[in-house]
DNA sequence: AGGCAT
DNA sequence: CGTAT
DNA sequence: GCCT
């Protein structure tokens, strides 16, 4: 079949989509009826998800009684989301807030918050529609492009692009973040994010049919938290209430909400209620039940070898902390061996390390696991120059990170086989924890046939949108809990890169995640198709590799070699990557997208 | 309404 | 089911 | 939930 060589290619997925189901009570009345009945106290006749949130709120986090010590923010936040917020968030007037709204931006060339606009209303109709004949893709008009961007990123081609390559235009830093002063609400942003992608496994029930279980299908909640954290990130003025919507990328009425109120009272009404474990409402005000113990689901998510299913598994045993699961896992509890849930090698192992583990990796423990990597494949291979051993992960683009990401190459060494010679030595070394003990996962020798296998996925997603059933790259890679020379327990993740991938695997091993995800999008948008491999175009309905076999495809997917490209050119660095796709390079420490 | 990274 | 950015 |  002939491929189209341009413009945009066919729907991806074919959808099964069941009618949709009727509509439900109205959420006005149902949340009124919600919040008279919380704040009387008197039991009336509701639906039994109701009655669950209130016991909920009165024995956990809620106040006492509806008259005690509640702050005006918290009664007023109360009214508008129509439902009684944990008391947790809102501390008395007296407290210091957590966020306090200043007027004027650091950036800004106003002098005062941009903002504040002549005239409009936070969140009217009014305010809303009143920069729509400016308004382009991307929802953002112009000038509030050019605001959020800030003028030293900022160029003619930024006021007509789509959102996903205008938010890969910005700057993505914690630091510069912190400093303009909106690294707060990021920070609540990316947790709302985690909390609903800790919540990932839950199956949706729609008229009788599972939803959202299937391999592959994401949470369109978490992904859309994280992209609007990242464009609070990258946003270069201090934010500060009224925030309108589409006054930033990703940023419509429903998140500018909710930013607003966080700037406002430092939290917001599902933000807290994911930390009281409690259930949350979706935007038509329907309580999701499967939305409970966001808190503490999302907190053993952070242990290595468990995530969302064995935390939903161990919420639903009633397990509420780590000592919890602890004492279930004793001989005799559901946890243990024979048991109903019998918990994993690689969980038994990470809650017994959990204080070593969650604290995370200190810089001279990274440079402790990198001495022992570069001197393992020395050692391995008798060959004592030319191997490169490179930080990547958060490590690369910043100073806190979870665990230590090395991607390792040589220019002349085959690499086949190191891996596993290499995971031999730091066993024997006593450095790595030893299989069966703890996490040690390896992947090998799917490098000889992979640039034909990634060419036939590339054709298979244009032609029938199915996505790749593997998702992950085909290096040489190793998984592992890395004992330092001082007996912490550290993640360590080796991946093997050969060199002509280099600036592919670098890059896609640096991220972030967030960040990646713009990237490849943008690539699609372009008609090319991005992994830690290679960069992929279409042609004569072909897979070819970009820019060794082809030029890479700009607006419209027309062939186009950049400024300094012609054939013959090939990829050595992360920065020939951006360049083939059109993108001012930004420095690892300017790529931290928060997720 | 379809798509959301690989 | 968990693994990576 | 936001963009196209």
């Amino acid at each position: 079949m002939q491929q189209p060589e341009s413009g945009p290619r066919p729907a991806k997925r074919l959808r099964t989509s069941e009618p949709a189901p009727p509509p439900s009570p109205l959420p006005a009345a149902a949340a009124a009826d919600a919040l008279a009945g919380w704040s009387a106290m008197k039991p009336q006749p509701q639906p039994p998800q109701l009655q669950q949130q209130q016991r909920q709120a009165g024995s956990s986090a809620g106040p006492a009684g509806p008259a005690a010590f509640v702050s005006p923010e918290w009664l007023e936040q109360s009214l508008a989301q129509g439902q009684p917020l944990p008391a947790a968030g809102f501390p008395p007037p007296e407290e210091p807030e957590v966020l306090t709204p200043v007027a004027g931006g650091r950036s800004s060339r106003q002098g005062s918050c941009p903002s504040v606009r002549e005239g409009a209303r936070p969140g009217s109709r009014e305010s809303i529609r009143s920069g729509s004949t400016q308004r382009r893709q991307g929802g953002v008009d112009a000038d509030d492009r050019r605001r959020w961007l800030g003028e030293d990123m900022w160029h003619e081609g930024c006021a007509t692009m789509g959102a996903v390559e205008l938010m890969l235009q910005g700057v993505f830093s914690e630091e510069r973040s912190r400093q303009i002063g909106n690294e707060p609400l990021v920070q609540a942003l990316s947790e709302l994010s985690k909390y609903e992608g800790a919540l990932a496994a839950d199956s949706k029930l729609e008229g009788g049919v599972e939803l959202g279980s299937e391999r592959g299908e994401i949470n369109e909640r978490a992904l859309q938290y994280a992209r609007a954290a990242a464009s609070v990130r990258a946003c270069a003025y201090r934010l500060c209430p009224p925030v309108r919507a589409h006054q930033l990328p990703f940023v419509a009425e429903s998140t500018a909400d909710k930013i607003c109120q966080i700037l406002e009272t430092g939290t917001c009404a599902p933000l807290e209620f994911f930390r009281a474990d409690q259930p949350v409402r979706d935007s038509r005000g329907r309580v999701r039940p499967d939305s409970a113990g966001g808190a503490t689901r999302a907190r053993f998510c952070k242990l290595p070898g468990v995530a969302q299913k064995t935390a939903e598994r161990w919420w639903q045993l009633g397990l509420r902390s780590f000592d919890d699961v602890e004492r279930a896992a004793q001989p005799g509890g559901p946890l243990a061996e024979g048991g109903e849930a019998p918990i994993g090698t690689e969980a038994r192992f990470s809650l017994e390390h959990r204080e070593d583990l969650l604290e995370g990796t200190r810089r001279e423990e990274v440079l402790e696991m990198m001495a022992a990597v570069q001197a393992g494949v020395q050692a391995v291979t008798g060959a004592a120059e030319g191997w490169k051993v490179e930080v990547v992960g958060g490590g690369r683009r910043s100073q806190a990170a979870h665990d230590a990401d090395f991607c390792v190459t040589h220019p002349s060494v085959p690499l086949e086989g190191v891996l596993l010679q290499l995971r031999g030595h730091l066993v024997r070394e006593g450095r790595l924890f030893p299989p069966g003990e703890a996490m040690f996962r390896t992947q090998h020798g799917r490098m000889p046939t992979h640039i034909e296998r990634l060419r036939h996925e590339h054709l298979r997603r244009l032609s029938s949108g199915t996505p790749s059933r593997r998702t992950l790259d085909r290096f040489d890679r190793l998984h592992a809990i890395y004992r330092t020379a001082a007996g912490r327990a550290c993640r360590i993740d080796v991946i093997f890169v050969p060199p002509d991938e280099w600036a592919f695997g670098f890059l896609g091993w640096v991220g972030s995640k967030t960040f990646l995800r713009h990237m490849r999008r943008l690539a699609d948008d372009r008609g090319m198709f991005l992994n830690s491999h290679r960069l992929f175009a279409v042609q004569d309905g072909q897979s070819v590799m970009v820019p060794d076999e082809a030029p890479p495809r700009h607006a419209g997917g027309k062939p186009h070699w950049p400024p300094g490209w012609a054939p013959g050119r090939r990829v050595e660095h992360e920065r020939d990557i951006f360049e083939l796709l059109g993108l001012p390079y930004r420095e690892p420490h300017k790529r931290d997208m928060p997720g």
